[in-house]
RNA sequence: GCGGGGGUAACCAAGCGGCCAAAGGUGCAGGACUUAAGAUCCUGUUUCGCAGGAAUUCAAGGGUUCAAAUCCCUUCCCCCGCACCA
């Protein structure tokens, strides 16, 4: 160990050692198996703060239990399928100039370097050389040996077999899904295609088909139960409106709606045009109910939305009922109609707490709508919306769905329209309109044909709820987050057309989606590490079917394989020994996509001792408040991050600045604290090592007070690595040891120093591994890393120990303060610990706390009726009700050293006055209140237990 | 809209019924050391107080309790996800 800290120096010397030593290449044995993985990193850039903090979590966990005694298996991989890579090798080939912009500053990777990248596996073999190196100057403690890449041939085997099993169990179906849609590329588009209209979202409305004269005319609506209170329709009498053959019905509507319906899976042809004002008058019937009601005019309809008719339910819609108002003494005789359309009576079919029998009608009156163009009328509609939804419960006019909430009834309700054939089903974004980069506007099309992974499937479910109820979520309380997402969670798309991957194997047009073919890749570590004994092509399905789930023969296999059975049996039993996954851990944007595919996929293909064990989840990072970006910037790479700091500094840091869920922020100010104070941990440990061997001393009560601490820091970090809080973890190992430390320099404490030091280098080695192996050198013959974590002794921790000090804080804090505020020099400071008649009384409130007896009369009674306490009888009750409110808010531990240890308050201070003396500077005399020698101000009635009086001259 | 997470002193951030005027860090101020800078170490950092004390605080308002930053209700505000994209 040398008297300057140099991290790169220090890091690179044990990476090697590790290394030569082969520490983390773990091999089945007798010992407790601990499976931990991280998602593989995707290789469109250099790893970034991101990668940094759930990656360094892992390796913490991974050291930890490695320390703990288990037999740690920490395998990588490199993800590359996918759309993304292709599309950064196009960018890099046509030099685009953001893109080398970027990649050459921000990722810093040298522009000769860019010049020869041209194709996407040129940039997948870039990366992952840059990540594996970024990883290992770090110092995670992965077994290199089973390294790969999600585009190797043998990989795509194991895709291959893994989806022609979901396919023969039925997992994989054909359907059809909505998609944004580019008309003019004729391409989904995706997020950062998008120029406007970011945002909007796909909803989906129910499209009700009212019948007039053998045709249709379909209203779009997001509330189907309100069809029971249908009055009228709505068509605004300006716009002209389509004829279209839809499969084999005709529909009328607006252009608008027309052209979405092109694409959408049914089959449109254009017949002809109606004008609005034509149909105005006409009888339509309800198909729900059967009821006939007119068509009216209304200025509102606009083309653009649904179907560009609407269905009228004034009851309960703001617009419709004031649309219906607005037309009373209107003259419609030119469209044929003559009575007062005024007066066509509500239909109500919702009651909800806040309103009477038509809440549309209160709302209007509450809000003062004036009419059907009055901004107020929205307003009212979403309140009226909200309030219906959340409150609402169906009245008897619903038939059979009366007597349900809105809420739980909306979407069985449109699903029993739907397959009834009366409504069908209307795609449309939540805003518009939706952009694309190219310029033209966006609409949705249903992608016909589409292979489907079909979760939604409730026996699929059923088994993922299963496997979450058996697991482990770190924090727990991300659980409720997990069932609400199973939940949600539809049907998805498993197939695509272009992009790197593997292809699905009865229908090689598509390219097996890339989320779908990282879902159980971390049984294929266990085969990774064999992959030069074999070809892919031998890697067919009963190879799979052999070594993951133990179906057929190892001799079986090897014949058709060629295979040697060595190696089938050695693999199967690696598996049999490392499966299941104990821990996954991951940032939490993976928690509503590959986190639930990952479950998904094992319940599906493995039996349930195979289902993982745990999921730990962490948050962001953003850099100097900023989110990080790779394909904009800001972004710090782990490597620069390395470079700058050092690895276990750069550890350290991203462990203590945030926990669990929460998002840190990675600010270079801070960061330079944490190297400050790392270097104080390296001189600490240096000077302690320097000094002379100084074992064997008798220990005082600040060594003694030291040990007992380092007790409760091993607990407390235990505590926290068993719950993955790696802040607090950091906290107590690092930051509070460390003040621990200072304040027992500073007390002079020396004789347990060496003994610390041991423990709390490994205490620390987790988190800082270099310098901890650095420090341990010359001390343990083998590696801190294969060495044990520390465990608190119970035996060290010294409750007399700890009050001595908190008497002697106490103390020198109120003397400082005193001096403080009458801001004079001292010449002597005198102390006078409690009487014993105070003591007593304090032990008899601890009691009757205890016995829950504990109020001022029961301690009255109980001290009056006490012979010895009568000459302080004057005294005794306001003592008395100080020390019941002390009590009342005791730390239990606290009051169980009070009364069961005889604490010499008195032996305590004498033995840290040296340390008072020279603090304050000044000669420090110590008495007992019961016998105080010199007491010219009569000072020492003040004493209190824990609390000596100050007489100070 | 649906679902999840939050609002704590100048800032970041612990605490989630009683040793809480509230850990730790940063910043700021004062002091020690030093020729000086830096580093390091002490002390302070809501307000008032020339004897260790008191008052008012944890988004806002109300409630439960001997006791609330912590539990309950209402309101306001912020962040994230909502998919075929990794």
């Amino acid at each position: 160990m040398k008297e300057r800290y140099d991290p790169h120096e220090v890091e690179t010397k044990w990476q090697s050692k590790w290394r030569e030593a082969r520490i983390f290449e773990p091999e089945p044995d007798d010992r407790k198996k601990f499976f931990i993985t991280i998602p593989y990193p995707y290789l469109n850039g250099n790893l970034h703060a991101g990668h940094t903090r759930t990656f360094t979590i892992g390796d913490v966990i991974a050291r930890y239990k490695r320390m703990l005694g288990y037999n740690v298996l920490f395998p990588m991989g490199f993800h590359a399928t996918g759309t993304p890579i292709v599309g950064l090798a196009e960018q890099i080939a046509k030099k685009d100039p953001e893109t080398i912009r970027v990649y050459n500053q921000l990722h810093q990777i040298p522009l000769e370097v860019l010049d020869n990248i041209k194709t996407p596996e040129q940039i997948v073999e870039f990366f992952s050389i840059e990540d594996e190196a970024a990883m290992k100057s770090i110092g995670f403690s992965i077994d290199w040996r089973r390294k790969f890449t999600t585009t190797d041939p043998h990989y795509k085997k194991m895709i291959t077999w893994q989806f022609n099993l979901l396919h023969g169990l039925n997992k994989v179906v054909k359907g059809a899904h909505p998609v944004r849609w580019c008309p003019h590329d004729e391409n989904p588009v995706e997020d950062h295609d998008i120029l406007r209209g970011e945002d909007a979202t796909t909803i989906e409305y129910t499209l009700i088909k009212f019948k007039l004269d053998g045709e249709i005319l379909p209203c779009a609506t997001l509330r189907p139960e309100t069809v029971f209170g249908v009055t009228n329709l709505w068509v605004n009498p300006k716009i002209v409106h389509m004829r279209v053959k839809v499969n084999d019905e005709t529909w009328i509507v607006s252009k608008e709606a027309y052209d979405k319906l092109k694409f959408t899976d049914k089959n449109v042809e254009l017949i002809g045009q109606v004008n609005g004002d034509a149909l105005i008058g006409k009888k339509v019937t309800n198909p729900v109910t059967g009821s006939i009601v007119p068509i009216l005019p209304a200025s509102f309809v606009s083309p653009e939305n649904g179907s560009g008719l609407v269905m009228s339910v004034p009851a309960h819609a703001p617009y419709d009922y004031l649309a219906l108002r607005d037309l009373k003494g209107a003259d419609l005789t030119a469209y044929g109609i003559t009575e007062d359309v005024s007066s066509i009576p509500l239909i109500a079919l919702i009651k909800v707490p806040e309103y009477g029998k038509y809440p549309a009608v209160d709302a209007v009156s509450e809000l003062k709508v004036k009419d059907q163009n009055d901004p107020k009328a929205e307003e009212a509609t979403k309140l009226v919306y909200r309030r219906e939804f959340h409150g609402g419960v169906l009245t008897e006019t619903t038939g059979k769905y009366a007597g349900m909430l809105v809420s739980k009834i909306k979407d069985v309700l449109a699903r029993d329209l739907i397959t009834q054939g009366i409504a069908d089903v209307f795609y449309e974004f939540s805003e518009q309109p939706v952009i694309c980069r190219c310029g033209a506007t966006c609409v949705i099309k249903m992608v016909k044909n589409q292979w489907f992974l079909n979760y939604s499937e409730p026996s699929w479910k059923e088994q993922v709820y299963k496997c979450l109820a058996g697991m482990q979520i770190i924090p727990p309380e991300l659980r409720v987050e997990f069932e609400n997402k199973i939940d949600w969670l539809k049907d998805k798309a498993c197939a695509r057309r272009k992009g790197l991957g593997t292809r699905l194997p009865w229908d090689p047009e598509w390219m097996i989606e890339s989320l779908g073919d990282s879902t159980i890749y971390m049984c294929y570590y266990i085969i990774a590490k064999y992959l030069d004994e074999f070809e892919p092509e031998q890697l067919k399905e009963e190879f799979f079917n052999y070594c993951l789930l133990g179906k057929g023969t190892a001799q079986s296999v090897s014949s058709s394989t060629g295979i040697d059975i060595g190696i089938i049996n050695a693999i199967r039993n690696d598996f049999l020994y490392w499966y299941p996954v104990d821990l996954r851990s991951s940032g939490k944007d993976l928690i509503p996509n590959h986190i639930l595919f990952f479950l998904f996929h094992h319940v599906a293909i493995f039996p349930e001792t195979y289902w993982p064990r745990s999921i730990a989840i962490n948050g962001f990072v953003s850099l100097e408040g900023q989110k990080m970006s790779k394909s904009k910037g800001p972004i710090l790479t782990l490597r620069s991050a390395v470079k700058e700091y050092g690895a276990d500094i750069t550890r350290l840091y991203i462990l203590s600045t945030a926990e669990h869920v929460q998002d840190a922020d990675w600010r270079s100010a801070d960061i330079e604290s944490t190297r400050k104070q790392f270097e104080r941990f390296y001189k600490i440990a240096y000077d302690c090592l320097a000094e002379q061997n100084n074992g064997n001393c008798e220990l005082k009560f600040i060594d003694k007070w030291m040990l007992s601490k380092l007790q409760y820091r091993i607990r407390e970090t235990t505590d926290a690595l068993n719950r993955m809080q790696t802040r607090r973890a950091v906290q107590n190992a690092f930051y509070h040891m460390m003040n621990d430390m200072k304040w027992y320099e500073r007390r002079g404490g020396i004789a347990a120093k060496k003994d610390v030091l041991n423990t709390w280098v490994r205490l620390m080695a987790p988190f800082t591994p270099h310098i901890c192996e650095e420090i341990w050198e010359g001390q343990g013959k083998d590696f801190i890393s294969l060495n044990k974590f520390p465990e608190a002794d119970i035996s060290l921790i010294d409750r007399s120990a700890e009050l001595a000090e908190e008497i002697t804080g106490n103390t020198l804090r109120d003397i400082e303060e005193i001096l403080r505020l009458i801001k004079l020099k001292p010449k002597k400071v005198i102390l006078y610990t409690a009487p014993s008649w105070k003591k007593n009384i304090l032990k008899k409130a601890i009691m009757m706390k205890k016995d829950n007896v504990l109020d001022m009369k029961t301690l009255m009674n109980a001290l009056m009726s006490d012979p010895q306490m009568r000459p302080h009888a004057k005294e005794i009750p306001k003592f008395a009700q100080k020390i019941i409110t002390d009590v009342q808010g005791m730390e239990n531990e606290l009051m169980i050293s009070l009364t069961e240890m005889d604490f010499d308050e008195t032996c305590a201070l004498k033995e840290s006055l040296d340390f008072l003396q020279r603090v304050v500077e000044c000669d420090v005399e110590i008495f007992n209140a019961d016998d105080a020698g010199y007491d010219p101000q009569g000072k020492s009635r003040m004493a209190v237990p824990m609390r000596p009086a100050i007489y100070i001259e």
